[in-house]
DNA sequence: GTACAACATTTGTAGATACAAATATATAAA
DNA sequence: TTTATATATTTGTATCTACAAATGTTGTAC
């Protein structure tokens, strides 16, 4: 369905509009969807995010800073989500020897064994959300949205 | 840039999940720009699309389960939501007459007036935030984006 | 070395959100 | 007419988020 008559939008709004419209919302059901899956295993979309940004660091350990530039969705909190964390025992943080500003974030083994379990389920997931478009479509969506961001 | 690049995420991610972390990190950087905007009318995104949906209404009045099904974002709490813009004087809500389980909510003289001062701002923000892609490109975003909901 | 700015994170606080349970009204069945 | 069920909204509560201010640390200019 057209995202006006999702959404009973007037007609003459303009094209960008619309579009950044229909963005705005396909990423929340997209988002509401995963927040499902997610929940069965009791965390946020964050959460998990922050889980795979640590998991990515390959063992070397990732500071507060380091997180929160690669967070899809930057709260200004990552203090407490890490601490959530930590107190489900999926991460450990200490303060970094070389400068005791920083801090040394790492995901402990339950963490790694929980996104484990996890990836298959995630990835069927996101394949059925995208299922209705093909693997040139999917490509050209990426194209556009990386285009529009611009962020040269 | 690439969304890869932007949050350094692996390239080994599947097609269809690295979309979807495209739509969705790409509609937080709208909404971001768009709230900024807002905020200089101490207005939040959510309010500013209630204030839309009741113009739209053009004087008919609303329920809060039709604007629920009406947002880009639903919040399980319109109620609140509507409570926030009473307390502005931008919209007024009454019992309805004749279902008195349901509620009448109406946008004001001065919502309608807020919004027609926000009207080109809104156009000229969501322009700019548009301005790397064509017309072309637009219609094809929307299109893949209707296709991948596809909520027939 | 002391003073000052820059940096990295944490904390306080007000406001927003999600979810479940509660309230109140209307409709339908017995 | 009583009871039960469905509908529409509100409220309670815990959690989360945004923003600003505070804390503690480092680097640099003097």
């Amino acid at each position: 369905m057209e995202i006006e008559d999702t959404l009973k939008i007037s007609r003459e709004l303009d094209l960008p509009s619309k579009t950044l419209i229909n963005i705005q919302y396909t990423s929340r059901l997209l988002e509401e969807k995963f927040a499902a899956l997610l929940k069965e295993f009791d965390l946020s979309t964050p959460q998990f995010n922050v889980l795979r940004i640590l998991r990515g660091q390959k063992g070397k350990p990732a500071s507060l800073a380091c997180i929160q530039e690669r967070m899809v969705d930057r709260s200004s909190n990552t203090t407490r989500l890490v601490d959530k964390l930590i107190s489900k025992g999926l991460v450990e943080r200490r303060i970094c020897p070389a400068n005791r500003r920083k801090v040394e974030i790492e995901i402990t083994k339950p963490g790694l064994i929980l996104l484990k379990e996890l990836d298959p389920l995630t990835t069927k997931t996101n394949a059925e959300s995208a299922a209705n478009l093909t693997q040139d479509e999917l490509l050209t969506l990426n194209n556009l949205l990386d285009k529009l961001r611009n962020d040269e």
